[in-house]
DNA sequence: GAAGTTTACGAAAAGCATTTCGTTAAATTT
DNA sequence: AAATTTAACGAAATGCTTTTCGTAAACTTC
């Protein structure tokens, strides 16, 4: 079972290689008649042409790589939808990695695209990456790089983003609104601008409305697990600290702190209001139900495969390409979490 | 900035290509002389073999398909990851794809595969998949397929799988076990085989307990979503059906119908004892934590991976591949739900 | 010093598709 | 009927690496 060549098909057919190859892709300098018998004898040898071949000739994989810092992970997963669904539509396939958080990894399996030729790369960095030098290579080699959601603003390339600051305002504005006072906050690790960015937008909002921001109300995740939030959630009731809200940088982590408050008897939202952060499908589900900001997780992979194909496709017209950054909407989802 | 090629470094050293290529691969018949020179010149150039020319020459590409039915799935993103890791550390790239549940997708995707000229295919069946010519295609080009959880048993092709049925009779005895009398089961669609055996399992357990089988109590969720739970479990009280415990195919479904219980003021595990499938990490979180099946996805996507990586190594050497289906062993993992 | 061996390299083919350009035969024009 | 155009095809080069095989020079051996 080898595959049919183009050699093949000329044989049999007693025509050269490029007339083979030029009916096939309707070339007009091929007559009717033999496009027609060499359809035929390609549909009959089941040819297929030969990727690699075409990948040399055309220079181009019409593959594209993409790393995550984690698969396993409701916003990423969605992400990773969208993207995988996009290419699809637009001929491409998608070679997917996973940092795993490391910077380490990152890096190498930078290394592992460049060395696979893709056409262009999705990446999402990992927490710890601090230097960019493995990303402005990929740039040097002048392939399009679009970065999603968790960015380095320094790399001259094209990204999709959500406005965390904005979207932290927001969450925080609406449970001062609802009358709440005394707002705490759970964030994420020190190092990505994501966790940063909440915070300044909770702290921002504190100002705005003249209540005093408290930095013994932050509470540091390190991880953003169901079990931080359980923790942290404990040491409130335990050390009975005094809020009526918290504005909680993940609907997992907020889960967790609901489910150990409802544990300790602490009613939600009539004690403590509660806001997460990213629309997981469970926070509709839970009891009470969590108020939270939809981060389209979906869109923004969706909305950086497009810019990345357009990049693709401006490079090959020999266009210039001016890095563009997108930006997509949040929105504040009000459940009972905060009624 | 174009990528450097052996021409370039053969001229600049005024050598022919072959020594070149032969002295970045270490053949012995080049001089530890020549081979330093080369070895500086490639740094220095920073020469990348085009991997289109390598996949050429060798006929592989060192990548491997994989297409699962669902992205955004706890099981599948936890095997879509151990697959991922595996590859890499064996030096292959993984392209995914997903079916949406979908057989005509399916069947484009493999079509896709096929034309990319992957080493090797890994699948996990959609719901709707009857028909396996296209699976058999795979096959009669002599590319290696191994099929995972969501399988077709008559496909001649080495398998990674649980022992659904085992599992569901070890879920439905531990119920019988803790004196449970009326056991109702919450089951998946009726097409796929995973659905069917686990519903075996939980028929053939009570019968082996001589417990009567009533199929009244066998609901048939189409999805398996936290509503689906929800809807059976609100049924269940309002036709104020009698029944002591539920063995749920799905911890997702099995969640919502907690969460419905709960409501609706039934105590678990006092009055219905429940246990889930799969031990998504929601089902240690919730209250009652609830009792499950471990479904490790991790593993058998890892599995899965080692066994296509076998069968390439075989297929290297020229030798024979048999067909193997490898079981992974399941848990029932005892929680608040069933105490 | 002749015969045989080792060392170190290069020519050339192979892998397959694509594209440019040239060529022949047929068709059209004047 | 001669000149020009059009139609239909093929030769050859291109993309880059890998591998086989051949060859020249240097070296060893008796």
């Amino acid at each position: 079972m080898k595959p049919t060549t183009l050699k093949e098909i000329a044989k049999k057919l007693g025509l050269s290689i490029p007339t083979v190859s030029k009916a096939l892709k309707d070339y007009p300098d091929v007559s009717a008649k033999t496009k027609k018998l060499v359809l035929n004898a390609a549909e009959e040898l089941k040819y297929r042409p030969n990727s690699f071949a075409v990948n040399l000739r055309t220079k181009e994989s019409k593959t594209i790589g993409l790393i995550v810092p984690e698969i396993v992970h409701y916003f990423f997963s969605n992400a990773i939808k969208g993207i995988v669904n996009q290419a699809e539509k637009k001929g491409y396939l998608v070679i997917i990695l996973q940092s795993n958080e490391s910077f380490e990894l990152e890096k190498k399996q930078i290394e592992l695209l460049l060395n696979k030729n893709v056409d262009g790369v999705l990446i999402s960095l990992a927490n710890g990456t601090a230097d960019y030098s493995h990303l402005n290579k990929i740039l040097e080699y002048d392939i399009p790089l679009v970065m999603f959601d968790k960015i380095a603003k320094l790399v001259n390339c094209s990204k999709v983003i959500i406005d965390d600051r904005k979207a932290a305002y927001k969450a925080t504005q609406h449970l001062i609104d609802i009358g709440c006072k005394k707002i705490a906050h759970f964030r994420g690790p020190l190092l990505p601008q994501n966790s940063i960015d909440r915070f300044l937008g909770y702290k921002k909002a504190l100002e705005d409305n003249n209540l005093t921001y408290d930095s013994s109300l932050v509470f540091t995740c390190d991880e953003m697990t169901f079990d931080q939030g359980k923790k942290f959630a404990k040491k409130i009731c335990k050390e009975q600290i005094d809020i009526d809200a918290i504005f909680i940088s993940s609907d997992l982590v907020a889960i967790g702190a609901v489910t150990e408050f409802k544990k300790q008897g602490v009613s939600i939202p009539k004690k403590i209001s509660i806001v997460g952060f990213s629309n997981w499908f469970m926070s509709s589900a839970i009891t009470p139900s969590l108020s939270t900001i939809n981060q389209p997780g979906y869109e923004m992979g969706k909305a950086a495969f497009k810019r990345l194909y357009k990049e693709l496709s401006l490079k090959k017209e020999n266009k210039e390409v001016t890095p563009k950054t997108i930006e997509l909407e949040t929105e504040l989802v009000v459940r009972d979490s905060t009624k």
